[in-house]
RNA sequence: GGGGGCGUAGCUCAGUUGGUUAGAGCGCCGGCCUGUCACGCCGGAGGCCGCGGGUUCGAGUCCCGUCGCUCCCGCCA
């Protein structure tokens, strides 16, 4: 088996009438041979007696010199060439003369006298220009609207080619430790838990549906009480929620499941499965990979999913702070509500920009923001005023500060003041370079709750899935604190990967769904087929499912996953190079018995 | 569902307190040019200022609505 970081980068090129290199390879070894190179014209440089035309294929640039006395008929191709044309041209690769060099490109020191060229296909104007001038590119909606030019650009080439280099190293990696690739549907049944479900009418069963899966996860248990104990798929699911940066309708998972684990054992897989994985892009994985209890992420960072390339962590004041005669933090305290710190370091704001910090917070839901820069034993602050010198001295000491520094502190409920301030956090240590340059950091969040309470539903809901084993003995009288067997993996602050022990006793599964407010007959109908799968011999099973579209986006350096899918979404999840989506023949719709009110779609 | 940003030439953008014929760079078209590589020089074409309504003597600019893109909150077990 080769370490696809040792493949070579360009396949070899069996030579054809079209071609018999790649543009990349005219180098040392090329020179004084004779090339066929076929690929897009990407610029042309017209000097009226001699036409360079630099020739772009998926390995890179190259250039080729139309000479009258080298061309002869096909100088006259030179010249009424244009960009995005498609060419085969045949000519010697020569060295260049010194001073024409051009150090910008790997071909550079080299080009191609053409001596032979023919057109393939002449191309339009094109909307945008492949390789954007001056840094600017063409906005995303155009970019898409003609997905197949904007991918010929470099960075477009490189982040897909990535992507297949990393799914490759996935695949090598777990075929190597014994995993079994399975597909499973995607017509497939409807569980409302969770996301949203895309619907699929079915014609030959007219009012039923298929749902697309949101994830293989239950499909993966029964492969595992079907005793394929190692089990991996690069699965497409699909999520009928509003879009993000990082979320698309439907999006890739890499997803593993083994048999007869403990959590160790899955962390132990996986550590390795990313080393490899991500070592395919040249990003070290430090091992083992440090892990957080999912308390300890929240306290410190206000977040599961904590970026700890950086400090700049949360301090909980609340303790400091329960005989304050400040009504604003006495009565949160009160109220069982928490003050909570953050020490941005020295740093000067202008008053509008703190007032922006406030403006912030409060689209966060919080409902104020205190801010305050440690000036000698006390603080220079709107809110100095309201505590005792001894209460601020305290306060300082609690948050380290020195002087000058900057003090953000919110007093709200926990879930709001922590995520105020581990979003603040987040924002400030980049708009401030706070986050050193090419660092990669991982942690593993552990020890997770296995329930929280969801107030507007009145119940309580799974953080991971219903199917997460629990640690120890169920006590139903407690369910806040229950512990979840479960495990997320955090890259620079995005969650990249969860999982967790499974549940494989079909008593206990059913006692969490009662817990979750799901009665016996509810289970039996939307679940019945695990819980029946269960009863036959389950083995003690667990794993994982990574965001494939996420840890590419991180490995390409792209600030959205889109940049890293071929042909992905808006946010409106539409698809503007196809139209999708887009109304259908009311005869389709007739034939799936699906009525059409009017006005009936065009 | 809520909040922020954006929408002007093919692309990226500028456009002052509302005021003459709406500009730039790139691209495109024509001409010249034998060592350029963001080639250069000369000339030219190209605009429903997202759409609809309103205010005004006058709207790219102000107001209301609407559509689209984007970021965030909710949501995403």
């Amino acid at each position: 088996m080769t370490d696809p970081s040792d493949r070579p980068e360009l396949p070899a090129q069996r030579g054809n009438r079209y071609r018999d290199r790649w543009a990349g390879e005219v180098t040392a070894e090329a020179a004084g041979s004779e090339a066929r190179l076929a690929g897009w014209v990407n610029r042309r440089r017209d000097h009226g007696g001699l036409v360079f035309i630099d020739l772009r294929d998926r390995t890179g640039l190259v250039q080729l010199v139309f000479d009258p006395d080298d061309a002869g008929s096909a100088f006259e191709l030179g010249h009424r060439l244009r960009p995005e044309d498609v060419i085969s041209v045949r000519g010697p690769v020569v060295e260049r003369s010194a001073e024409t060099v051009n150090p910008e490109l790997p071909t550079g020191a080299y080009e191609v006298r053409v001596a032979e060229a023919e057109l393939l296909s002449d191309s339009t104007t094109p909307p945008f220009q492949i390789e954007g001038r001056g840094g600017s590119e063409a906005g995303e909606e155009t970019r898409l609207r003609y997905r197949y030019l904007d991918l010929r650009r470099e960075q477009m080439q490189k982040a897909l080619q990535l992507r297949a280099k990393l799914v490759a190293a996935m695949r090598e990696q777990l075929d190597g430790d014994g995993f079994v690739e399975i597909e499973t549907p995607i017509l497939t049944r409807s569980t409302p838990e969770g996301a949203r479900d895309f619907l699929v009418p079915s014609r030959l069963q007219q009012g039923s549906f298929y749902a697309l899966p949101q994830s293989p996860q239950l499909f993966k248990q029964l492969l595992m009480v079907a005793g394929f104990e190692r089990y991996y798929q690069i699965a497409r699911c699909f999520r009928d929620e509003d879009l993000r940066a990082d979320r698309q309708p439907d999006f890739t998972q890499l997803d593993i499941e083994m048999s007869f684990v403990e959590v160790d054992d899955v962390i132990e897989a996986n550590e390795r499965l990313m080393a490899r994985v991500l070592g395919a892009a040249g990003i070290e994985v430090g091992l083992p990979i440090p892990r957080i209890a999912h308390a300890d992420a929240i306290a410190r960072f206000g977040t599961d999913r904590p970026d700890v390339r950086f400090g700049m962590e949360l301090t909980d004041l609340s303790d400091y702070l329960r005989e304050t005669e400040f009504r604003v933090f006495r009565g949160t305290l009160d109220g069982g509500g928490i003050v909570k710190g953050m020490n941005a370091g020295r740093r000067e704001l202008p008053r509008s920009e703190l007032d922006g910090l406030i403006a912030d917070a409060q689209q966060l839901g919080a409902k104020g923001l205190v801010w305050a820069f440690r000036e000698g034993d006390g603080w220079r602050s709107p809110t100095a005023k309201f505590l005792t010198d001894a209460e601020l001295a305290e306060l300082n000491e609690a948050l380290g500060a020195s002087e000058g520094d900057l003090l953000l502190i919110v007093a709200d409920e926990p879930a709001v003041a922590n995520q105020v301030l581990g979003t603040m956090r987040v924002r400030l240590a980049e708009r401030w370079g706070e986050i050193p340059a090419g660092a990669n950091a991982f942690c593993w969040i552990v020890d997770w709750p296995l329930l929280e309470w969801d107030g507007d539903e009145g119940r309580w809901t799974p953080l991971h899935h219903p199917f997460t084993a629990f640690n120890g003995e169920l006590d139903e009288s407690d369910p806040g604190a229950i512990r979840a067997r479960a495990y997320d993996l955090v890259w620079n602050g995005s969650e990249i990967g969860g999982g967790s022990i499974r549940i494989s006793d079909a008593r206990d599964q059913e006692r969490v769904l009662a817990l979750l407010g799901i009665s016996a007959e509810e289970a039996e109908a939307r679940f019945g087929f695990l819980l029946e799968a269960l009863r036959y011999g389950a083995p003690p099973h667990g794993g994982i499912a990574y965001g494939i579209d996420r840890i590419c986006a991180l490995a390409a350096g792209a600030e959205s996953i889109r940049d890293v899918i071929a042909f992905p979404k808006t946010a409106s999840g539409g698809d503007p190079l196809t139209g999708a989506p887009a109304p259908v023949d009311e005869r389709q719709l007739r034939e799936l018995g699906i009525t059409v009110r009017s006005p009936a779609p065009q």
